[in-house]
DNA sequence: TTATTATATCGACAATCATCGATATGAGGA
DNA sequence: TCCTCATATCGATGATTGTCGATATAATAA
């Protein structure tokens, strides 16, 4: 219905998944080989590959290729930008306009 | 496998709904009944009763309920500690490990 | 008490998703 | 060239999820 709110349901997929927060965990630490990905989660790796292009499509994460390696690192950009959508999502807003009780009654 | 990345997953699941998104927008202006969110959603009341469920599970919704009405409202705690977990989980560690190429090299 | 109203729960169903093994692609190395 | 390795894509499968209508519950009104 509402294109924004779907784009943002979106974004936020990245992070329902504990495969993948598990994944940004090990990215905390620097850009890493898909291949070091691999060794530490007990996954298959066509299953990493589809968690990666989860989190590259929601931006958290940005992929380098390199030759026949792909190197994975937390983007910056893309991580502010959930935490500012976050953000703006769950702060009330300024002028707060609902009564106490509710009309129907 | 990780509890704490599971528990950390189960609280992103509440922003990942286009619909629940949506919820949280109504919810901003202040707290609402059920009543007058069922009237700004297209979707039926059980429907919006299964959403409200997951919202409050996660924390970031808080409910009052007062005779035959259920207010629902931002839970201020609640949403800190999404935004701190988020912040938690997607800012780079202090000490980065990893080098420019892959150890399977 | 009986009826109405607000909300939650139940059961079913379709859609989405996480997962896997198999295969394709594409880059190096022999 | 042929082989190996790293990764992506495909197709299938089981699990989870969003959705609904029907029903249960519980509060209030008549």
């Amino acid at each position: 219905m509402d294109a924004t709110n779907q784009a943002y349901a979106r974004i936020f997929k990245a992070f329902c998944d504990e495969n993948r927060i598990a994944i940004l965990g090990l990215l905390r630490d620097g850009e890493k080989c898909a291949c070091v990905l691999l060794e530490n989660l007990h996954i298959a790796q066509s299953t990493l590959s589809h968690h990666m292009k989860i989190l590259c499509e929601s931006g958290a994460v940005a992929c380098r290729e390199e030759g026949k390696w792909s190197y994975y690192s937390l983007s910056d950009q893309g991580c502010e930008r959930a935490r500012t959508i976050l953000a703006d999502i769950t702060k009330p807003s300024s002028a707060k306009t609902s009564s106490k009780v509710c009309a129907c009654r």
